[in-house]
DNA sequence: CTGCCTGCAAACTCTTTGCACGAAT
DNA sequence: ATTCGTGCAAAGAGTTTGCAGGCAG
């Protein structure tokens, strides 16, 4: 899916529940899509701003909860105190997540298997799995060695 | 490892860091093993003060990062704004987390698998994996076909 | 025109921290 | 006698919300 694509995804979404189609929720979607990582609620608010200044961030968490719905955008935990956001369209839904502690960086990783093991574990429970999650803490082998990250940014 | 036992292992791990075996820290040790099921800070608290009513909310805090480098406890993060807690006594270290939707409970189940994932994965990136972590949310079979959760407390 | 959306700022939740007193070693 | 530990309350971070005015449909 193109970016062109999952913006009329988007407004067609909006219509559709009955929500508006407004020049700040426009400029959000522009933001989070203009994004080559993962972002934060803080980092998006900055770049929104810079396509149209008259976003505020209460309209951000606003409008980050519809944009996850719509499937446009994955919220990824990584159990630190910020979430983290993506644009949806480059990778799958089952993906691991490696994050790098040194330089913070989050990695994704296609995990097709997670999908079997949530509903053979969630069934021995009685349970329907909805998500699942899996991620890997790590650390840099290159910065242990040269006290360098090679992908610090 | 028996509850006495892990006691035991607690007050060694506090003088071996040249830290202080004192009553609050006991109190909250006390708490934090009588627990069936997971808690939060805040629960945890509330157990402790039972036990030695001077325990405050800061030590509750204070000591939690104590109790799970010392690997008495488990923290279990699955994605809610507070983090919870378990003793780690009966769990293997390499397990998953199945948390039902409805009624909020946390279940754990062994996945020794996962931390051949984690080097598979991290090698490849060049990384070196300090921790994994695996979640399914899920839903509740019999409380959708029943209206009621047989597990609700 | 109607009512959803918005920005602003205050409120909220969970957790951390500065300080002076108190207790463990 | 020293220090480290403590309770208290305030600060902090991230997010949510109440309100009055603004703009999409």
């Amino acid at each position: 899916m193109t970016t062109t694509e999952a913006r009329e995804k988007f407004k067609c979404f909006l219509s559709k529940k009955g929500l508006r189609v407004t020049n700040q929720r426009l400029a959000i979607f522009d933001a989070a899509f203009a994004q080559i990582e993962h972002f934060t609620a803080e980092q998006l608010l900055v770049h929104a701003r810079a396509i149209d200044d008259s976003v505020s961030r209460a309209t951000v968490y606003r409008t980050l909860p519809i944009m996850t719905e719509s499937a446009l955008l994955r919220e990824v935990d990584i159990g630190q105190s910020e979430k983290f956001y993506v644009a949806a369209s480059t990778n799958a839904t089952q993906v691991a997540q490696v994050v790098c502690l040194d330089c913070n960086k989050i990695f994704e990783i296609s995990a097709p298997f997670m999908e079997w093991y949530g509903s053979t574990v969630s069934s021995k429970l009685g349970l329907t799995p909805v998500s699942q999650r899996l991620q890997v803490s790590a650390h840099c082998n290159v910065l242990r060695q040269t006290g360098v990250c090679p992908r610090k940014t």
